[in-house]
Formats: structure tokens, C-alpha cells, sequence
DNA sequence: TTGTACGCGTTATCAG
DNA sequence: CTGATAACGCGTACAA
């Protein structure tokens, strides 16, 4: 029976007629379970995310997905919420699990349980940021470092001088690139920022709410706000609209991340995007290669998408008088 | 060693002792294949929605895995992008994985996929939708009809008469009710619904992005339009901008679903709010209720939640001269 | 308290 | 071409 089904073997004609039959009429399906046990492999692709709902998460997830199906893969994923304890549990069911692979979003301190996996010989991936402590493991990103420098440059460009910007928690990888990229942004243009207009350490879009309620409290607001990514966006624009400040009249903001309905925001956001979905099959083919034995776990395979910078209308040039207003 | 691992049973001290520092050195995990085919449970959800990157699906999948991770166990997505095929060969795997439940956004046409389950003895839950000859399944949803009869008639207070509808296909149980529910508001209003103002069969952005081109494109437009869900909203959204069609003084737009974002558009979008989390996290519930043993599969176990109509500033009030400007 | 043997449903291998 | 049988690693029941 099991030759007829998984093919291969070469089965007399009147057999496989029966066996088809028989299986048709109990729909007989086989346990997969004790397939995975017998084989080794679970077709099971284990996929760690901060946080399902975020789009962009999403879009990767789909990508994966995708590239999962025409193998005949499955894929099991998992929200650790940015935290790291949920994130070494997640990673420890995937290894009890025995899936084939798995494809990370990590909160930063992760080496533990990716060790775990690469010791068990799962093959693993990075998507987006690398924790500190985990080399060895491909990574598939965007260049947020100079991404987030060029959408900067930008704002400078438009005659802003002074500006903020809403971060991640520093640890995190894409959040510490980006405030680097602000940064040097700022460097190379000659321009000071102030301490104050730096808020790190916010995530999720009630993250981004406060982040911005504090940049507008300041004394001297910055005219120009650099937001770490759609969700702080989100939140980000609750608080200007609770505080009645108008984009880009009275204050100008970039984010990165793009979202389908960043074009329709009054104003259309400007901002980074990130291929996500192409992020999401990218990592599923460099899992599959090393599955299918084309490439080792060797490093060097990092993978680095391009972004776009899809300028809008949330930042406005400034005109000397305004500049001259704030001044006084 | 199974039982100082498993607990339960009483083991010496120092076996214990010495069972654990084993553990810890070779950081041995319980393989749960194994463990699975043995007990024959696997600690595994299904859940196949029609598009994981869709903002109400994911939120759902949230819902559903945050009820799951507190009893340990975790959610297998699998996209069917609504495809009958896709969907049936999905059900097919959660059934060879033998999945301890499974919770399904069906395209409608999951009737032979759903029956396997049951003959299993997986629990099963629907969500949002009912394919049409699948009973005996209990179902978490919102109540389309009466919450589409409300925006429309929402419409209608404002003065609008000549209404529109783009919507999914009609197979698609929620597209059939949130119609139905648009043509009762009319109906009970005294208004002819133009043929051509209604289009169904639509799904996706671009999907809504066609049909919105669809119905400017027609002789007369109607003065405001309904859409079915978000996806369609967003595609419409597009439609309007290309064209120079401005909400709310040219057409008035409401839709099914509400997100993050569409407070802040250019208008801000009314909208009929569905609690996504909650659909899924009652799905879960469900689910594990039968599980425990708590409930039967039996019928009349399904859950209704609330929506709220979000009144936003996409729909105009219809004055009488610009009611008179279209008769012209 | 501890050791041991069997079964879970496949796959893979080896004889016939 | 076909039938029989040993893993796979864990639960579980039973014996010691």
C-alpha cells in the first residue's frame, strides 16, 4: 500500500487499483505524524515573529508562506510581543518540535535558542535584525543604516535643522541603525541634535503615541520628526491629532515602513519602504537551499533588499521666516 | 527519567538531581513528534484564513494565538487566498498532521475538507462565514446583515438615494449578507437600487480598485458607495485618487471593517468595526472548550459579536440643489 | 521507587 | 514485484 501511494516503487496494475479504491472510499489520509517521526523531517517550517498583526510582519509572513507552499511546507508561527523570554520558549517548542527550519524576527537576545538550533542542525535565518550575540546565521534585511540617512538627508534638503526622531529600544538591531542613520545624516550636514529630541525604547503604536506627546511637550519642538516605523507612525499621528499639530504646516514627519494606506493620510505620509514580502520569500529560499543541501550554513550569504524612499507630503520645506520665527 | 521530566510521579532525590543536570548539560529536549504520535496529540491549531496580510485576518490569527499560547499550544496558518483547491488541500494536510483543532475562514466551498475533520473528531470552528452546506459547526462571526443595514441607512439619513455596492462574490456568505443588508436599508427606505450600481465578485485592493473605476465610470454615479471590506475600501481609495474624485463633496464612502489608519485619512473613513481579536481569541475559546470536553461539537454554540459604525467624515450630507444638479 | 516492554503509524530495508 | 520487520522516540502500564 504505501508503494502505491508514495510512488517509486513499481506496483502490479490490479493492486494499485484496489488500494486507491479502498483508500478513496475511507478517505484514508496518512499520519503525518508518524511520517515526521520515521523521516526525520516535518515539512514544518517554524516562523518567530514580534507580532503577527504588525503589516509589515504580515506581508513578510505571507512571503514565506508562499515560498513554503511550493515546497509542500507548512508554516507554524509564533508572536514573542518583542518579549525575550517568550521569544527563548518559542524557539524551544520549535526545536521540540523538530521543524525543518525556522525563520526569525528576533527581539535582540536570542543567542541561546538559535545556538540550540543550529546545534540540532536546523537550518535558521534572520530576518530583519541579527541579535547581537548570533553570527553564523544568514540574515535578510534592508539597509536601514543608510536608508534611514538618505530619508534624513531629505528632510535637511528641505531646509530643516533641527529634529527628532522616534526610535526603538536601542537593543534592538534595525532600531540602533536607524538612529545611526539620523545621525550621521545630521553629521555630515554640520547640524547639533539635541538630546531631548531623541526618544528611544518605544514600540507598538501606543509606543509611538507617547513617544510623540513627549517631543510635542518640549520646550523647543524640532521641526521635523523621524519615526523608527509604521507602528510608531500610527501612534505618532493619534498624538498630533490630539494635539491639534498639523502635518506638515506645523511639524514635518517621516517614517520608515510603508503601508498601503500611507498614500491616502492626510498628508500622504512620506516614507521608506521595505520589500516585505520579498523579505519574507528571500529568507524561505535561503532556508530551502540549505535543506536541499545547495548551499552550507555559511555566512556570507546575508541578503540585503533595497528600499524606497516614496517622498509625499508630510514634509514641508522650511521657509527662512518660519525658521526665523522659531528663533525668537 | 520520563517521570521527573513529566512529573507526576515520585522519584528519589538524587535521580532527580542527576536526571535534570543531564538534561541541562546536553540540552536535551523532548521530541515532540514522538510524543505527539504516542499520545496522539500534538498540540497543534489549525487555522486557514484567506490571506494572512490581511489587517482583520492577522488580528484574528492574534486573537486565536494569544488564546493558544496559554495552553501551550500553537497555531499552523495556512493561507487559502481563496481558492477552493488551495483551501481543500490545506484541510487535507491539518488532517494528516492530525491537528488537535482547526479554525477556518472558508472560501465557501469547504464542505468535503470540514466533514474529514469532523469524522476525525477534530474539533472545528468557523469564523466570519458559513460555507453554505457546512452545519454542525459552530461559528464566531459578527452580524453582517444588521450592522450593513445600519451604515446604509446611515447613508440614507444623510439624504442619499441613489446607492451603490461593491462587494465580493456572492458565494461568499458575509458578501451575500452585507448585499442583502444593503438592499433591505433601501428597500425599507423606498429606494430603487440601480443593477448597475451594485458589483459583486470582487476581492483584494485591486479588486476594489476595479470595481470603484466601474461604477465612476457609469453614466450616472450614485452618490455614495458601500464597500464590502477593507482590502476593497483601500483598492477603492486608489480609484478615486486617479480619477480626482474626492471624497466626501463627489461621492460618499463607507465600508465594512475599520483599521488602524483610517481615522487619519484624507477624509477620515466612516466605518463598521469589527473586533478582530475578539473573533479569534471566542475561536479559541471554543475550540478548547471542546478540547477540555466542556462542550460538545454540538450546534448553537455560535458566537455573535458587536460592531460598531465609526461615523467618520467620508459621507456627505446630500443638499437639495446638489441632489437637483444630478437630475439635470 | 525503579526497570522494562509494548504500541503509536510510518519509512526503509532486506528477503523472498 | 511483494511481504515481513526493524527503527523513529515517547507514553503508559505492569512487574519487580
Amino acid at each position: 500500500m504505501v508503494r502505491v501511494l508514495n510512488g517509486g516503487a513499481t506496483v502490479s496494475a490490479d493492486r494499485t487499483e484496489r488500494v486507491i479504491r479502498a483508500v478513496k472510499e475511507l478517505d484514508y489520509v496518512t499520519n503525518g505524524v508518524a511520517a515526521g517521526l520515521s523521516r526525520g523531517r516535518t515539512g514544518l517550517l517554524g516562523l518567530l515573529v514580534s507580532d503577527i498583526a504588525n503589516p509589515f510582519t504580515a506581508q513578510a509572513a505571507r512571503g514565506l508562506e508562499d515560498e513554503a507552499v511550493r515546497r509542500n511546507y507548512q508554516v507554524l508561527i509564533s508572536s514573542s510581543d518583542f518579549d525575550p523570554g517568550r521569544e527563548a520558549q518559542i524557539l524551544k517548542s520549535f526545536a521540540r518540535r523538530t521543524v525543518d527550519a525556522v525563520a526569525l524576527m528576533s527581539t535582540g537576545e536570542a543567542a541561546e535558542g538559535v545556538q540550540r538550533l543550529i546545534r540540532n542542525g536546523i537550518p535558521t535565518v534572520l530576518i530583519d535584525r541579527r541579535p547581537p550575540d548570533v553570527l553564523s546565521v544568514p540574515l535578510v534585511r534592508t539597509d536601514s543604516l543608510s536608508a534611514a540617512r538618505d530619508a534624513v538627508r531629505h528632510l535637511i534638503a528641505l531646509g530643516h535643522t533641527d529634529l527628532g526622531m522616534i526610535s526603538g529600544p536601542p537593543g534592538m538591531a534595525t532600531a540602533a541603525q536607524r538612529l545611526a542613520g539620523f545621525r550621521a545624516a545630521c553629521t555630515e550636514a554640520g547640524l547639533r541634535v539635541r538630546p531631548e529630541c531623541v526618544r528611544e525604547g518605544f514600540l507598538g503604536s501606543e509606543g509611538g503615541h507617547r513617544a510623540m506627546l513627549e517631543i510635542l511637550d518640549l520646550p523647543v519642538r524640532p521641526t521635523a520628526v523621524f519615526s523608527f516605523n509604521n507602528m510608531l507612525a500610527v501612534g505618532a499621528l493619534g498624538a498630533l491629532r490630539e494635539r491639534g499639530v498639523h502635518l506638515p504646516e506645523d511639524l514635518s514627519m517621516i517614517t520608515f515602513d510603508d503601508t498601503d494606506l500611507f498614500p491616502f493620510i492626510d498628508p500622504p505620509l512620506t516614507a521608506i519602504a521595505q520589500p516585505a514580502y520579498e523579505i519574507g520569500s528571500a529568507a524561505g529560499k535561503l532556508l530551502f537551499d540549505e535543506l536541499d543541501g545547495i548551499a552550507g550554513p555559511a555566512a556570507g550569504r546575508d541578503v540585503v533588499l533595497p528600499t524606497e524612499l516614496r517622498v509625499r507630503r508630510s514634509c514641508a520645506q522650511v521657509t527662512a521666516t518660519r525658521a526665523a520665527d522659531r528663533i525668537q
